[in-house]
DNA sequence: CTGAAAGCGCTTACAG
DNA sequence: CTGAAAGCGCTTACAG
């Protein structure tokens, strides 16, 4: 059976095709018997409007895209993209949108999708995720085109630009701020790869803090991870021989690295070595430990940055729209906190 | 500026619509120097064609849906749906599909979210993962509506429906077999959740094996995990009193979890209880042992269940396409095989 | 091989 | 409050 169309509904409701739009879209100035009985014909039928008709002649197609730029190789492994999809999902069912995916895997993806999300009749607008300086060029490219789009993340070069970011800087400043205040004098991190805007963010943090407390910076207690569990491991194992009584790690996955890292070499945390992460995303109980470490609210944030996007997709894409979100320092058994209060009572 | 349509695209090459589309769509029947006229215009203004107006008048969307269900809480959790995503999403690239996801979070969700992929206009086809009994009913209402559907896993019923899975019994199989080969007597099992299609079928597996090389299965062995790592942990607990000598986990998050709990009892793996795993996903390299586990090929599967999508849009949904995908044993330290050997040696 | 024309199924001024 | 009509930007028989 063919699908019912717009004509079909008028015809058997015995009014225009004008007065079902109307009604279909909720307009206003339509007698409330007609609207009824317009209503109760769609009700019987299930008419649904055929969704490129509308897109067509309305030019809002009511669905947005999410671009994953191609270094975002660790879709998979990094709990964050789970949660962000989570976020945009949810907040489009609310509004009424459809959600389309955008992954990059490659050069060629990046020049077959582009056109597609740029170019109106297919999106509303999109939001691209940023964080790596080889990014900048497709969010360039977003930018300059006609469609809306909000970066999710720090843009390098953001004028112009709508953007929501978490304050990373500020997050790391209160990791390493409560390792300070509890009085640990040899603070090290283990940092993200220097390409990452969130890596830069969270070891400026870092440094911050220590200057803050009076600390100087050894530059010997920062060591590079790359956001995994082993990357993390083989990080803590180089900043043994500084021997740092503390280490902030700019993720809970190089956190866990970390504590596996000195468990095998037979101390203990917090008792040695002090720990604190940074997501506070669900993770295996395999610590054995609560793991202290920075909130960052990321299903919320995804439910911004799609209402931030539908803000610019109704009232203009000027002025920029710029969302900083905060962060949550949430205090369990990892930094040794409650020890040392004890300690020092 | 005003986007471009095919209508400028004509004039600028001195040429009718009907040619620009033909060039565009690849079509024969476009004398050479013609076409090449028109792909430099296409070339040097940037022209695409605008998606709405193609699916109007084509009746093809060139988009694909991901439906999952409301049961699938563990999207976030469980790096079964990264991965699928990212096999899905791969494909969609290289078939020039734009791949739109859809998270059912709720009952109200589905009603919103049925009639937009059911009609078309949105979307030519769709794949909806199965898996929970709950979600039989979206699955039939899809099935039964005129739109290509895919199902993901194993349907209850499976009567006409198109669906694609992976060999979840024959894999557990596999799991137990090598531990009965390896000479475990008191082999148990951590299931998943009795409402799930694929513990319902690894534990058909366990049964099976351990029925073949002649085992009588205690029931004492057999306890249910939801999946999870604290899941394994605590089932693990509840296995210990029936003194398993082996127990094959039915996801490598619940082999992690036990692994945990036998450590925590002082007792060693394998030595004194081998471990297999179902998965064999990047794990957090957190055991320090390397998990005998069987392979499932996610992101492949992932990438099957388009092309399986995309055969039953373009050449008919008759007669259902039923795929049924092979897993493989991935020996490491944690099943105990390379000690029995020498032991038995 | 090429073009004129109808049509895809909606929305939206416009007129009443 | 309601309807007739134009138009959104394509594709696709059809005729030549």
């Amino acid at each position: 059976m063919p699908e019912l169309r717009l004509e079909d509904i008028a015809k058997q409701a015995g009014v225009s095709r004008s007065t079902v739009s109307r009604v279909v879209n909720d307009h206003p100035n339509v007698k409330e018997d007609v609207r009824k009985r317009v209503q109760d014909v769609i009700q019987l039928t299930g008419y649904h409007p055929n969704a490129a008709a509308r897109t067509l002649a309305s030019q809002r197609s009511w669905t947005i895209g999410l671009v994953l730029p191609q270094s975002i190789s660790s879709f998979f492994t990094d709990p964050y993209f789970p949660h962000l999809t989570k976020g945009i999902a949810q907040a489009c069912n609310q509004y009424d949108y459809t959600f389309a995916l955008f992954l990059v895997g490659s050069k060629e993806d990046e020049e077959k999708i582009f056109p597609r999300v740029s170019r109106k009749g297919l999106l509303d607008g999109v939001i691209v995720q940023a964080g790596n300086r080889g990014d900048q060029g497709i969010i360039n490219r977003l930018a300059n085109s006609n469609i809306p789009t909000v970066v999710a993340g720090r843009p390098f070069h953001s004028e112009n630009l709508s953007f929501i970011n978490v304050d990373n800087v500020k997050g790391a400043q209160k990791a390493v701020d409560h390792l300070a205040g509890l009085g640990y004098k040899r603070i090290g991190t283990i940092c993200g790869p220097a390409h990452s805007s969130v890596s830069a963010d969270r070891l400026n943090g870092y440094r911050i803090s220590l200057a803050e407390y009076g600390h100087t910076v050894d530059e010997s207690l920062i060591v590079e991870g790359d956001f995994t569990e082993p990357g993390g491991y083989a990080a803590m194992q180089k900043l043994f021989p500084s021997h740092p009584d503390a280490v902030f790690a700019a993720s809970d996955m190089m956190a866990l690295g970390a504590v596996r890292a000195i468990r095998e070499a037979g101390l203990k945390v917090p008792d040695d070595v002090a720990i604190v992460g940074f997501d506070d995303l669900p993770l295996p109980a395999h610590l054995g430990i609560g793991l202290t470490t920075i909130r960052q609210p990321v299903v919320t944030f995804g439910e911004k940055a799609v209402e931030i996007l539908i803000d610019l997709i109704e009232n203009g894409i000027y002025p920029p729209r710029q969302v900083i979100m905060n962060t949550e320092l949430i205090i369990r058994e990892s930094s040794g906190a409650s020890r040392i209060e004890k300690t020092s009572a």
